[in-house]
DNA sequence: CGTTAAAATGACCAGTCGGTCAAGTTAAGT
DNA sequence: ACTTAACTTGACCGACTGGTCATTTTAACG
């Protein structure tokens, strides 16, 4: 969880707490435009007080966004120390994918994309997915071509190609993970078109 | 373009045609969020005569959906006659990304998918995407335990994997074509771990 | 021309939004 | 128990939304 900034009153920072879990479901249910009269009744609140602890709902986005990547980082850097590096990254892979199942957060990500705080986190889990890759690749899991910004990109696909195919079912996504991850694999693999992007 | 009902007046098929093409370019700007006073504003026409045409905004959604599946319905039969089928599959996903990188209108897709136009369409498009994967699978170009659905699922994936990197050139997504078509391919391919979607 | 039905207009409506703030409530130190 | 600063509350604000409709404009036809 997000640090609050100062000491708080044992009442505000249960409030604080309950704000943002309540901001991370209703946004993952109503998308971005989850009003935030809605966020403070599902926490037991008043208006008043999400706007007590966050400024904007801006500011609120932002620390939803923060605490999802920071969770998404200590996955990946407990799985910088597995065994198997290929394996290692698959498995980073599917449960970024399933985080992402449960709780789509995107468009926040888009929308709070320039604040710092965010741009923080998002490049130092870029380095750790990096690392991820790179001793994937030394390992032979991987294609030579392919970048750890290639694969930071690539997370959610999977997952978004079933959004909208309603009636499926929950773990369907795992079938284009497997499609993805064989494209990254080296065996087949035709020349790419165009340079891996930099990051920054 | 869409057909409008009935007869209309030279002055009302002006506008009704202006007001897609404003509707188009203001949503995959704005988002779904996009306001009909501004659409109506981009069109040089007044509200009222927005709603004149298209009685609910969701009305208006669904024109501006069916218009857009309707141009790659088009792509996907022309290329169904053409010779070689594996590069006609590529080819189409090409045609489709480079579309879809000019506009997302995604997401006024999950908004008309339960109306029965754009149900009628989609499904058409989809059998003839179907009918390019059987002939690019029979031609060898393809893995045997892909199926036109996944292709289908798959088509907008590479353009989204590339949407929230600000930066990057504007056709780096054909990177991203080449190694999810590279997953597709014979070569290397790895047991896929569930079964392909049935499409209702 | 003149006539008329079709179409365009924009002020208007009710509802919702993010955000504010004076007044009331409460946790914590003594 | 008393005090006080921290915190919560919900009525309220201006801006904006999708949608309506009485009025005015205009294309089409004789």
């Amino acid at each position: 969880m997000t640090s609050p900034a100062r000491r708080l009153r044992s009442d505000a920072l249960r409030n604080r707490e309950r704000v943002l879990a309540a901001a991370e479901d209703e946004f993952a249910e109503q998308g971005i435009d989850a009003s935030v009269s809605d966020i403070a009744r599902r926490a037991g609140v008043a208006k008043g007080t999400v706007f007590s602890h966050f400024a904007t709902k801006e500011e609120l986005i932002v620390a939803v966004v923060a605490n999802h990547l920071a969770e998404l980082k200590e996955v990946a850097e407990r799985l910088g120390k597995a065994p198997d590096p290929g394996a290692a990254l698959l498995e980073f892979l599917t449960v970024a994918g399933d985080r992402r199942r449960q709780r789509d957060l995107t468009f926040l990500m888009s929308a709070s994309a320039d604040d710092a705080t965010v741009t923080e986190i998002r490049n130092s889990l870029h380095a750790d997915v990096s690392a991820l890759v790179d001793r994937a690749r030394a390992g032979g899991a991987i294609r030579h071509d392919v970048t750890g910004t290639d694969v930071f990109l690539l997370i959610c696909a999977p997952v978004h190609v079933v959004e909208n195919l309603p009636g499926a079912p929950a773990d369907l996504w795992l079938r284009y993970l497997a499609i993805i991850f064989d494209g990254l694999r080296p065996a087949g693999a035709s020349p790419l078109p165009r340079p891996a992007p930099d990051w920054t």
